[in-house]
DNA sequence: TTATAAATTTGTAATGATTGCAAATATATA
DNA sequence: TATATATTTGCAATCATTACAAATTTATAA
């Protein structure tokens, strides 16, 4: 289970980011949040704290998160891209009939086990599945 | 290992979709290709047999397939979507430095230990990581 | 075979997410 | 306080994908 910064200012100057009002919003926003958001739904989401708050920004301000680490792209479908801010490993489920993304865990077991792959060098793995969620039978 | 099919007509047949000569070329060159291909790509390997082919008809057929579950898209990059004709369970590796896209074998197990999604009906699943390829290092 | 209907393919225009870029603003430094 | 640096912003450009209607091909019925 992920469990977010209490300090999100000190947490972004420790990952070497200067933690400007948008970049705190973005991130604060981003941890607090269970769904997932996509660039879209984080705009609009602070948009209203944030008046002169640019797309362009919330944009370049998650591929500054992604360089320094502290947040994973989730790519489930092709025309959505998701952002979390848990970068342990763990798996999504994405709910086809409600549309939701849920995480769940995952056991470093899982990558160990993998044959095929002797001498390569993994720095990520992504693991996610789709069907029908308890909430949506 | 994908075995392709030695008859795509027959097996085109079978999945119930009628095999025009578009739809024939796109299966055949998706599953003999092992680079798990972008629709440009097999756009641009069909255009010189196919002069007068369109990308719609490429899109469009391979959404035919997607419907008819022959072939499954594997999305790793939010900026390019490629397509694989083996749509058993299997594990995609991509090489951040080349490119490519490599297959891994992956056992059912991994999905059958996976808690924290009981009472979930599960439909499709993905699974891929990123890293140094063994010829890249 | 020939006419007619249905399916498929095609080209072009529209859409929509993402990026490039330069101006504007804010922050840090001398 | 002036100057340099970093950050944000808005708008235009790009690029993959989709919508759509015309053109072509294939199947069906007379």
């Amino acid at each position: 289970m992920f469990k977010r910064p209490e300090n999100a200012v000190n947490f972004l100057k420790d990952a070497g980011i200067k933690p400007s009002v948008q970049r705190l919003r973005i991130y604060e926003f981003l941890s607090k949040s269970i769904e997932h958001p996509t660039v879209e739904t984080i705009f609009n989401a602070l948009s209203p704290e944030i008046p002169t708050l640019s797309k362009t920004t919330v944009y370049n301000t998650l591929k500054l998160f992604q360089e320094h680490g502290i947040i994973m792209v989730v790519n489930i479908e092709d025309n959505e891209t998701r952002y979390d801010a848990d970068t342990s490993f763990h798996g999504h489920f994405k709910c086809t009939k409600c549309g939701r993304v849920y995480d769940f865990p995952l056991s470093l077991e899982h990558t160990n086990t993998i044959g095929g792959l002797e001498n390569y060098t993994i720095t990520e793995s992504h693991y996610y599945l789709k069907g029908i969620c308890s909430n949506c039978k």
